[in-house]
RNA sequence: GGGCGCAUAGCUCAGCUGGUUCAGAGCACCUGCCUUACAAGCAGGGGGUCGGCGGUUCGAAUCCGUCUGCGCCCACCA
């Protein structure tokens, strides 16, 4: 049957993929065998696949598919996440489009259009990862907000509260006006914005609430919060400002009487060196104010308006009220001059609003002693950060932690488990019967109808930290007495994790607190932190940006193997990588490279009676060395996680070793057969390096793995045992590097002298070439005659050097250039010894290298010596022709 | 502003304890080939004072200092 010499990876990775399915073969169940495991990160429910997938992806699945072919019991468990504030704010935009406004709904009904929205999308991004291939065991699928999952956050909830470890503290967050809901510190992007600086005259007052003519002035990016001034402040040490002590100003506009105070906290150089202090809406205030024991008014409401607080502008937004007041102020005669100025502004990383800070009441999580398990166990490296750099990162974060606030002011997620007294306390408990139990014994005669359940859903991380162990058993988070069933014992802790460095705190840091408090065990070993997929400019790549390319497009276009090795070759752990489509397409290529050398060996017609030649003989025992030693290279490459080295060694050796020498040596002439000796041999070779290829392009080579060999139709490569790296004869391995050589000087003599390729060569060697190499030269070079001799004796002809061995072919040459070639060789080893001879001849030298580099250089000059010699007589029987 | 890291070929990166695996790989580029597996290919080739400047050393891409440029994290001077 006629083979296509292009591979049509369409015809064969859906194929192979719901073999894989119908097979069980991503299953895994306890037993004997020791386990290898990995969870997912897993991808937001409503999520759809980007490049980044695609990278993390790929890198778990070689990974899991290595450890599967390596005979361990391999367990990836894949799964989803409820991605609270992502996944509600897209029902949000869903609603809106269909003209719903969250407000007009219930709670109930707007999770109902939730859950509708996640069964109608959650699926999605699954099943593209098995567009990728990636090979999870789909049986364990699980959803961070499984019932069972969400009892076990809710536990946990319970049992850190309990703990004392949760208190409700009144707290100044990040407030999205848009999304209405606090976000954390982490999910505030900073941007230099554009905005002014406005000097603003605030008047001394005579103590009777009247203005006097003396005034001072502060600078202010905020104008529309002066409404919320508790007081001014200077730096006690600035001399400018004593007079100002115990005196009280005016408030521009409204007139509220407030205090000059002074704490070391204003910087003298800055500004005006008055600072307005608005406890209310700033981080910074806010501790002058705790201080200073100043009141708290708050002036701005959920949607960034002004509020009745604020006596003027009420209902404004307040950027709106920025714009007004400037005008007021100008009118007013309080507005001395305005500045622009560059400063950075929080932005929501969600819905891009300007982040407010604001008062309010919250959870929170103390994380002191929390971190400082989780620093312990990184850094006494019980968990490996790759690259080892992010450990830094990693301990100055952990030392410098805040508390977590874990509310969310959303529906979608876990209803945070309190409920409150109609006088304002409050019980936890992990359901209501419980709740209501609690309460009664403070408030007897309560019943159920009194008890309010807080409004608030819990961060969505304080669900996924829980991952690594509540994928197995979510019965044991939040439960010190639960055993843990035989999943759990079993598969944690997992192996290894593959995320980004983005979620470094978010999750890793979190899963390896929740690991070490429930579990007293680290929930992994080795974290691999891969680097952000960016676009050729150096661009993240982003929806907006529209520089990300579709992968599914890519799949479609260029097959799953041609994406995966494309994306691997170039990333090393932690470098960022930057995409481009030529990446995908040397993929693309390998892919036919191999399909096109299956192709070759496919056609192979063996002939049993044949002997080996002693060419081929020597390329089966040569590749079968390089073999062994790639192998042992990349297993090196593997255990330290350079995944992309590893994947490089194996390409070279593929194309380079493989096709580009071993098939070229032993491929039989035109119409010619094979020994059966070196077929079994080149069969053999293609499997190993099909079984080499696998964990990163999983469908060519089961394909070819089949194909090459009938017989298999029940069997998988996915589960071959990984060929082990032999016994290596590099001394071997290096002389054929010096056939190589050879062969490529006489091709060069070819194209010197312009002989045919098919023209045969006489060729003689002086020096240590290996007697069983000279066939290998011999046939890819088409040399009708070779010898080793002593001497050339009187042939002319050209002549090179290889290392240790010269290389004469005679041919009927011109006699006066080739002696001048000669001498100019002369001429370069003459001068290459003199650098030899003049390091040898430094004392210093000799006294302090390493002996084994002062006999290097000892050699270098004996070579040379025989060299310089060995021309020289070259020479003189040139000149006495 | 504080901390961490990076700078090697056009691009992306290797280069471990200073010295023969030290100037490398892949891609891109140039030249010649539609040679019987493969033009998505084959055979050749060019290309880097290892960011600058100092220092240590017999010897520095490698160690130290410094400058310049870049990245990330933390904090956000109103």
């Amino acid at each position: 049957m006629e083979i296509s010499s292009k591979y049509d990876p369409s015809q064969i990775e859906g194929k192979w993929y719901q073999w894989w399915l119908d097979n069980k073969c991503f299953h895994s169940e306890p037993d004997e065998r020791e386990p290898y495991t990995i969870v997912i990160p897993p991808p937001n429910v409503t999520g759809i696949l980007h490049m980044g997938h695609v990278l993390n992806i790929t890198l778990n699945d070689v990974l899991i598919r290595r450890a599967r072919m390596d005979g361990k019991n391999a367990c990836w468990v894949p799964g989803t996440d409820h991605a609270s504030i992502a996944t509600e704010s897209k029902v949000v935009a869903k609603l809106k489009a269909r003209g719903i406004s969250k407000e007009d709904l219930t709670r109930e009904e707007f999770l109902k259009y939730a859950w509708e929205w996640k069964e109608e999308h959650g699926g999605i991004i699954l099943n593209q990862l098995r567009k990728l291939g990636a090979s999870c065991d789909w049986d364990r699928t699980r959803f961070t907000m499984d019932p069972d999952l969400s009892d076990s956050v809710i536990r946990t909830f319970v049992y850190f509260y309990k703990k004392g470890l949760i208190y409700r503290g009144v707290r100044m967050v990040n407030w999205d006006p848009v999304g209405l809901t606090a976000v954390s510190d982490e999910e505030v992007i900073h941007r230099d914005t554009k905005s002014h600086f406005y000097h603003l005259r605030y008047y001394i007052s005579d103590g009777q609430g009247h203005p006097t003519d003396k005034y001072l002035v502060i600078a202010t990016t905020r104008p529309e919060t002066i409404m919320a001034d508790a007081a001014i402040s200077v730096n006690p040490a600035d001399e400018r400002y004593g007079w100002l002590k115990g005196k009280k100003v005016l408030i521009p506009l409204i007139n509220r009487e407030i205090p000059v105070i002074e704490d070391s906290y204003v910087e003298m150089d800055f500004g005006t060196g008055c600072l307005k202090v608005t406890p209310a809406h700033d981080v910074n205030d806010y501790e002058i104010g705790l201080r200073h024991n100043l009141p708290v008014i708050d002036i701005i409401d959920d949607h960034g308006r002004l509020n009745e607080n604020a006596v003027i502008l009420v209902g404004e937004d307040r950027l709106v009220a920025r714009k007004k007041i400037v005008k007021m102020l100008e009118e007013a005669g309080n507005l001395e001059k305005v500045e622009e100025y560059t400063s950075p502004v929080g932005y929501s990383e969600r819905t891009d609003a300007v982040i407010e800070p604001k008062l309010s009441t919250q959870w929170f999580l103390k994380m002191d002693q929390l971190a400082g398990m989780a620093l312990e166990s990184v850094e006494s490296g019980k968990v490996k950060l790759i690259p080892d750099k992010y450990r830094n990162t990693y301990r100055h974060w952990m030392e410098n932690v805040r508390d977590w606030c874990i509310s969310r002011q959303l529906w979608w997620g876990q209803r945070i488990p309190a409920w409150y007294l109609p006088d304002g306390r409050y019980v936890v408990e992990t359901d209501e019967n419980k709740a209501l139990a609690a309460a009664q014994a403070i408030m007897p005669g309560i019943t159920a109808g009194d008890l309010v359940q807080d409004e608030d859903v819990l961060d969505t991380w304080f669900s996924s930290w829980l991952w690594p162990i509540s994928v197995f058993d979510p019965s044991k988070p939040g439960d010190s007495k639960a055993e843990g069933n035989a999943d759990l014992k079993y598969y944690y802790p997992t192996n290894d994790l593959v995320t980004g460095p983005d979620i470094l705190f978010f999750w890793v840091a979190r899963m390896i607190m929740a690991g070490d408090e429930f579990m007293g065990e680290e929930p992994f070993r080795n974290v691999y932190l891969t680097g952000i997929v960016r676009d050729k400019l150096g661009r993240k790549m982003s929806k907006t940006l529209g520089n990300s390319p579709d992968p599914i497009d890519l799949i479609t276009e260029y097959g799953a193997d041609s994406v995966r090795i494309g994306m691997l070759l170039c990333s090393s752990a932690g470098n960022d990588i930057f995409y481009d489509v030529s990446q995908v397409e040397q993929g693309r290529n390998f892919c036919g490279k191999i399909w096109n050398s299956y192709r070759l060996v496919s056609g192979f017609n063996v002939d049993e009676a044949l002997p080996q030649s002693e060419a081929c003989a020597a390329a089966v025992k040569w590749f079968s060395n390089k073999l062994a030693q790639a192998i042992e290279t990349v297993e090196d490459h593997y255990s330290k996680f350079r995944i992309s080295d590893a994947l490089m060694t194996i390409y070279k050796l593929f194309w380079d070793d493989y096709c580009s020498w071993y098939l070229e040596l032993v491929k039989p002439g035109f119409g010619q057969a094979i020994d059966k000796a070196t077929f079994d041999a080149t069969i053999g070779f293609f499997e190993d390096l099909l079984k080499l290829i696998h964990p990163v392009m999983p469908f060519i080579t089961e394909e070819l793995w089949h194909a090459i060999r009938p017989g298999r139709e029940s069997d998988t490569i996915m589960y071959a045992p990984t060929p082990k790296a032999g016994a290596c004869d590099a001394a071997f391995i290096d002389a054929f590097e010096l056939a190589k050589e050879t062969v490529a000087g006489l091709r060069a003599v070819r194209n010197q002298k312009g002989i045919s390729p098919k023209e045969g060569l006489q060729v003689k060697v002086k020096g240590a070439f290996p007697a069983e190499l000279l066939p290998v030269v011999a046939k890819l070079s088409n040399t009708a005659s070779l010898e080793v001799c002593e001497d050339f004796g009187e042939a002319s002809g050209a002549s090179f050097m290889v290392r240790t061995v010269e290389v004469f072919v005679a041919l009927n040459v011109n006699v006066e250039e080739e002696i001048a070639k000669i001498e100019a060789q002369i001429e370069y080893q003459k001068s290459f010894l003199e650098g030899v001879r003049k390091k040898l001849s430094n004392e210093n030298f000799t006294a302090h290298a390493p002996e084994k580099v002062v006999a290097m250089e000892r050699k270098k000059e004996q070579d040379s010596l025989s060299k310089i010699e060995s021309l020289q007589s070259q020479l003189s029987a040139l000149k006495n022709k």
